[in-house]
Parts: structure tokens; sequence; C-alpha cells
DNA sequence: CGCATCGTTCGGCGGCTACCGAACCGTCCG
DNA sequence: CGGACGGTTCGGTAGCCGCCGAACGATGCG
């Protein structure tokens, strides 16, 4: 019997501490922020995390010890500072699920109209270690219409998909079980982009090779003139792309004709 | 400020409401043991789920109030019963997901023992509306090997799954943005199985075709001998396969030779 | 109609927990 | 060496929340 729920005098006969005390760490508005705040795939000290959430020092101190102890963060200690960062993929994609239930825009209100100042910066963003926002979006689009990823019957490269990512250079290393190509909603787009293996490779390549970079503290990043002739070039992205918002629920291009939706053949 | 924050007196920068109360329905024990007997994809009566998780009536019908507005859970009062079932594919799916992230068998620590009595049959299970346990790896892993799924590149039908699903005379119908083939975690094999549209028609057409039957009153389904010779028939599955524990981590065949990993060509 | 069953509402209780400031410790740097 | 700074620990406080039983309403059935 949990220590929280001592006081229960029925016999309980089925329970679920596991995921009760997971969904806890998360049920925090302050964790939460952080944990959003920690999205961007970097590590943060915890004063930053204290400032940003508004919380004295010593709370924050506490839920970083929580959030560590339930092994959702990772720490990294360097002289006084304390650095966390998300444990792994799986911690962010999970984080990244429950931010795309609670409905579009909710746990950031202004971040449309922020963005709508500069003209030749896109609105981008990284999902932890994945492009997302418009940019995200684009790049997932030009290469499921240049049929380098295939979305209308789950979420994978093609073969043509991984010639890509080898002409360019771009090695994919399986690390563990993470899938190569893994769908990732993003939250305020409302639609799947690129995440897992492949999206990490690419967005590791766009930042190193100076096509996109990072602004600020958090997660937005700004495309380079050099970033818009290469996603011209390679993927056939128009810069207007960029710069427009991209139609919700558009359709992708079905590849085989053949009987889709399916039906009982004669 | 959130009620839950009245107290709170430095101002908050950033905040994350939505995220930290939708972690919140999910943060309770009681909710939780709920939420998994869900799964199952059945629907439940409160008393029934009062008894499940051991505790009073009124409890529960607290707790379904809350999981209800939430909109975790779709409700239907029929007479004097009330109903609550899960309210749709995509809360089956982020319930599976958190409940995939614990150490496994923390929320059953006895289903491995009870499994293993019963000779016939196989332990199966439904994940909300598609087939889970070793039936489902089993299942998962014949049609990776047939290629009609592929899983090396991400996880989608292949065009000769989609022909295969058509010859079998199950449908596939897209409704609003379910994906087609999406990897479902389960949380006591420790592998992915097939879940989305495809999953969920298979696991409806094994049903309906007596293939196997729910027992019980939770997510246990039992393989009928007609079920044995279809899926040894339709997916080259031995029956010993279903009996035997199966190995975790089995490598998928990969379909071309060519540059897996890739890496800078010549 | 009358009883049993299912569910809901309400009051009250107890415990967990998020919060803060103050004190303290260690690191960095002038 | 000493001050500045980041982080942690420790009391103490306040509020939320999960739990129960009792009372009540609603439904179904004999």
């Amino acid at each position: 019997m949990s220590i929280r729920n001592a006081h229960r005098t029925r016999p309980r006969t089925t329970r679920a501490p596991g995921l009760a005390a997971l969904a806890g760490l998360i049920a925090d508005e302050t964790r939460a922020a952080f944990l959003l705040a920690l999205l961007d795939g970097r590590a943060w000290t915890a004063g930053e995390l204290a400032r940003h959430a508004g919380v004295a020092a010593s709370t924050a101190s506490e839920h970083l010890g929580k959030l560590v102890a339930g092994e959702l963060l990772a720490e990294e200690r360097q002289g006084r500072h304390r650095y966390v960062r998300l444990a792994d993929a799986r911690v962010a994609q999970l984080v990244e699920d429950l931010a795309a239930q609670v409905t579009p825009g909710a746990d950031r209100p202004r971040s449309l109209r922020e963005s709508s100042a500069g003209s030749a910066m896109a609105r981008g963003r990284t999902c932890y270690d994945h492009l997302a926002g418009r940019l995200g979006i684009a790049v997932t689009d030009a290469m499921t219409g240049l049929q380098l990823l295939r979305q209308d019957t789950g979420f994978a490269l093609t073969d043509e998909g991984l010639a890509w990512f080898d002409d360019q250079g771009i090695p994919l290393v399986r690390t563990g079980r993470r899938p190569l190509a893994r769908a990732c909603l993003d939250w305020t787009e409302r639609r799947p982009h690129l995440a897992g293996v492949a999206g990490a490779a690419l967005c590791r390549h766009a930042l190193g090779a100076g096509w996109c970079l990072r602004i600020g503290s958090e997660r937005a990043v700004k495309i380079t003139e050099k970033g818009e002739r290469a996603f011209a070039e390679l993927l056939g992205i128009e810069p207007t792309t960029l710069h427009r918002h991209a139609p919700l629920f558009a359709q992708y291009p079905v590849r085989n004709s053949r009987a889709f939706p399916t039906s009982r053949r004669p």
C-alpha cells in the first residue's frame, strides 16, 4: 500500500502505482513548465528553470530532485551549476504526446503573435532533437512528395529515402530501439512531422551546416539564407512556404492507386 | 492564476496548466487503475470499476466525473447504469505509452504466472482495439517477415500489405487522422506491435470470425482451434509460437541490403 | 406499489505536497 | 582572502484532494 493512500481501508484489488506516479511527476504546473522548456533538447541550469517558471530557487531544486529521481531528467554537475536535460528521446516523445493532447495553443497563447514578426525568419522550432513548426512540416511534406517518406500506410522512410540521407552524407545510426522514422504530432501545427533517428540526424545536420540557427534560449530556430537555398535545392521547398502558414490537414499523395480504401475483391 | 496555486506570490513567466491538468487526471492511483482496466476497449459500469479498484461507489463516481470532464472517458447512460469507455484511440494510445514507460510488470506483478495455466490458450490480449501480448507480437512479426509490414525504416504497411488486407476482405477505412498503421509498445512483451486502423480492423475481424474469444471481463483473449488454423494458413504462424514466450529484441529482416546504416558515399 | 440496486451528493476528515524564506555549503573570481 | 553567486536543506504554512459513510434520487423488477 502506498504511503499516499495509507488511510485506505478497503482491500484494493487492482493497483497502478507506477502509472500514477509517473503521471504525478508531470501533474504539477511548475514541473510541467520545466519539461516543456527542456523540450528544446538542451541542458538548463536549475536557476534558469526557476526564473523561467517563476518559483524560488529552493522550490525548483526540490522539483528537479523529483524529476531526476523519477528518471525523467538526467543531470550533470559542473562547478557550482546543476545542468539538467530530458533523460532521452522516449521522455521527450512522451511529453510531446501529452502536450499534443491538450487543446492546441493552451500552453502558449502568445506564440503565434510573437512569431509574426521577422520577415526572413520562418517559424521553425525544435522538439527535443528534431525540427518542428512550419519548418518541420515543410520538410516532412516535401520528403513525402518526393516519395522519400511514406505516410499513407503508416510512417516510414522508403528505400529512396534511405538513399537520400546517404547522398547527403547524413549517417543514420540505429541506437537502441529508437525507430528510424517516427511521427511526432506538432502541437501548434496539429500535423505529424518527422522524428526518430532520421529526424534527429537531419536537425543536427541542419544546425551543423548552418541551414538554421537557434535564437534565444528556447526552442525557436531561424532559417539562414544558406538554409533557404539548401532546402530549395535538396527538397524543392519554396522559401515562401516557410513564411506562410501551412494548411492544416493537407492531403498526402497515395503512391499506388490500388484499392485504397480497400474493399472486397470480386 | 490557477486555483491550486493561488498562494503563489512570485510572477509566473511560463505556465503549463493544460499539460499539468491532463497528467493530474492520470496521477491518481485509482483513476489510473480505471484507465488500465478500460484499455480492454469495452465499456464498464461505475460499479464494476469501483469494485475493480477497491474503492467506495461514491469515490468512483467522483473520479469518473473528473475523467469524463477531462475528456479522457466517454459516458453513456443506460437506465440506472453509467457506462464509461475510453474516449477514443488517442487516449488509449496515450495510456499505453505512459504504461510502457514504467518498468515492465510493475503494475501487474502476477500476470505472467497467471498466464502460464492453460494449454491450448495462448497468451493474447487486446490493447483497446487491437491485438497485443504474444499473439499481437506473433502477428506483427509474421507480417513483417512476409513483407506486408515494414519496420526497418519506421512502421508502415507495404503495398503488399494493403493487398493482403484486401484479399482477406478486411476493409481499412480511414477515420479522421488516425494512421493506417502505428506501432504500439506492448508493456509486457516490450516490443512494438501493429496498432492503428489496420490493427483495429484485424482484431475486429479475428473476433468476428471466431479466431479468438474474449475470456473473463478483462483484456485476455483465447485463440480458438479455427484461429490457430487461420493464423497458420494466412500468416504462417506456427501454433507453438503462440505458446512459447517470444524472444525479446528479435531482429527484423532488412529488405534492402543497400547502405544501412548509411555512410558517406565515395 | 414496494423493494432492491445503481449511482450521486454532501459533509467531514486526514494526509500529502507545493510553496517560501532563512540558513548553510560549495564554487568562482577579484 | 573575502565577497558574490548558484544550489541545497530545513522548518513552517496553507491548501488541495482523495477517501468514506450517510442520505438521497432514480431506475427496474416482482
